[in-house]
DNA sequence: TTAAACTCCGTACATAGGTACGGAGTCAAC
DNA sequence: GTTGACTCCGTACCTATGTACGGAGTTTAA
């Protein structure tokens, strides 16, 4: 039993994080009304690891939240698995063609012997 | 000599979008002083060019800016592509690590025979 | 000549994922 | 029992890159 300030310390993340997971419907809000103050114990110090977890992943918030609404389902749960990992893919595959592009062209300024031209601005140009 | 609208068409780009570059400092504004509008010529065309270009290789508007008043020193350009080149590469080292975990997750549902729980979410959780 | 199309400008809105603020109420320690 | 720390809530703000709106002025084509 912890207030959203321990709660968020334990976590290493922020008080307002966590209402703004809550307000995001990621987590629901827990109350003791008397001081109206939030009170959590370890099942929302468990939820709020996972999303935590999700995000590392890449997993966006709305993302997350329809993680935890199918978690009894196994077959659409790996489907968003191999979602992510299409675009994880994709993502992949762009950077590379980036890299070789990017790499050409510092390559090009190492080789460039004229001091009045750069071969990156040029081909940008 | 071509109003904004004509431009834009031109590039592909939106009308809004060369008032943004503009507010941004990436292009210059011309003013035909009767109407008040913008009259461009190929020089900006050019300008824009280069931009988006820029842009395509996963510069920022503000990187981009520093591109084009760098324009004269070959170092200086060749050192922001590799500043560039080491972000893209962190960039695909992280994604693949990531396209390994959820991998193994899938893959792990794919072997999974329980259909009472999931692999994916029970590593989460 | 007049209607349609174009442009002006400033401002608000959008996304995603938060962070910051501020006044009021509550709790805990000395 | 008071002072300092904590929490409440709603709202505004942040980054980056634009997009949308709306009233007023301008240009163009029939």
């Amino acid at each position: 039993m912890k207030t959203i300030g321990k709660l968020a310390k334990e976590l290493g993340i922020n008080i307002e994080t966590v209402r703004f997971y809550e307000r995001k419907g990621l987590i629901v809000q827990p109350l003791k009304p008397d001081s109206g103050y939030r009170i959590y114990d370890n099942t929302h110090v468990n939820q709020l690891k996972f999303i935590l977890k999700a995000k590392a992943l890449g997993f966006t918030l709305d993302e997350i939240a329809s993680l935890m609404s199918l978690s009894g389902s196994c077959a659409d749960v790996e489907s968003m698995g191999l979602q992510k990992l299409r675009l994880i893919r994709k993502k992949i595959a762009d950077l590379q063609r980036l890299e070789q592009v990017i790499q050409d062209m510092t390559n090009s300024c190492k080789a460039n012997q004229d001091p009045n031209s750069c071969p990156i601005i040029n081909s940008l140009s």
